[in-house]
DNA sequence: CTAATAGTGTCTCTGAGACACTATTTG
DNA sequence: CAAATAGTGTCTCAGAGACACTATTAG
């Protein structure tokens, strides 16, 4: 890390910079918060502060752009490209967040991620960002049982699955998904009555064990 | 990515340093190169230089400090703890790459990964991203057919294998190692006929189909 | 009752590991 | 010949998907 006999002022410094990827489910379809800026529909982000670090920072632009809080950030990629940004030289890395949906301020403004149109409107690479992102939650969702806590504590196998769905944009078989589910789950006595047909039995995640076991097979297309 | 109204120089900027964690496989075990340095052992590295990209930077570090290039570089995790170094605000992002023992130059010092002893001897935080250098390694690895070409064109199945085994730590079952990589390779026709016992096949990599299919086992422990 | 949804029993297929067997070389 | 290594046939086990069946509610 060092270049030996250099001082640290010997060059220029680029512009440290984080830009976050908020993903959420909403109306079963996996979606991304953007923010209206200067050069049309973005990601949030901000510059990085003297002695901050990247979560941080990405979560102050959070705040500050989107007015949201605790979401939990997962670096992706640093995009380096010098000519990238006109306004001189800027790093940005990249981070994935993931919220349910009531948990974003009113207003927010959400895209939807369809495998179709995957790198339209948003500005600079940050459509690049979100499949990075994509990718990443998709890997933390088939290792571990909805690590980001997209639902709320207590849930439904049919909610769970719905959720699964949406993160892989694919059917999954309702038989299978739940025998591979059930051992991260413990069970509240609960049922959710609501409609019709037989109530659902409600569960939690359990406190040990969230692995998802043979969730190999949702990495696979 | 944008402050908006905050001007680019608004902010002291932080430096950007690239450090890189070279793995090799060298008398079947994995191992790591390490160069002397004004604080002990550590990764090779340098500060990013002004229009310059990351993977430029961490290749003209491993030419500058350790002779070497042609390597392909994976960026990690950027390390943005603000009190790292006591030079200064010093951001690194870990870049992995992996080469074969013989295209390292004569004297490279090499620091076996063992399981245990894993944090003893490198200077800064380079032993956690000696870790993250492993864990991509693995990754990549099981998901295509010796990716970072550790191997020459042309191998045995048992010279794989112990590749294999060397960059998972542990021994791999032969007659499932072999069915699980015999789609990824063609054969050349031609036998190693080396030492005692019938001569084995040489085979090199497939140029279609580099996926290694069922090596979610591999992945596991 | 029927419709609708929740949950399970069971069959098949595939793939990994274990084991033993055959094949081909050196000495 | 024996020893050593390469490669394969086959059995078992486990897990995923498909399918159909049972269970429990609303109306």
């Amino acid at each position: 890390m060092d270049a030996a006999g250099k001082s640290l002022t010997d060059y220029p410094r680029p512009s440290v910079a984080v830009d976050v990827a908020v993903l959420t489910v909403e109306a079963r379809e996996l979606s991304v918060l953007v923010v209206d800026g200067p050069r049309g529909l973005a990601l949030p982000g901000s510059f990085l502060r003297p002695g901050e670090r990247l979560s941080d920072a990405a979560e102050r632009a959070l705040l500050t752009k989107a007015g949201l809080a605790g979401a939990d950030f997962h670096q992706l990629t640093m995009f380096d490209a010098p000519d990238r940004d006109d306004r001189g030289w800027v790093l940005s890395m990249a981070h994935g967040a993931a919220l349910p949906v009531d948990g974003l301020p009113r207003g927010a403004r959400l895209v939807r991620i369809d495998d179709r149109t995957p790198d339209e409107p948003l500005a600079f690479d940050h459509a690049h960002m979100v499949s990075y992102a994509v990718d990443d939650l998709r890997a933390r969702y088939s290792r571990h049982l909805d690590p980001s806590r997209l639902l709320p504590d207590e849930f439904t196998v049919l909610e769970l699955r719905r959720l699964y769905e949406a993160v892989y944009g694919r059917p999954l078989p309702k038989d299978s998904f739940r025998r591979m589910v059930v051992d991260a789950l413990e069970t509240t006595g609960q049922l959710r009555s609501g409609g019709a047909g037989r109530p659902a039995e409600i569960f939690r995640r359990r406190v040990d064990a969230e692995l998802l076991a043979g969730a190999a097979t949702l990495v696979s297309d």
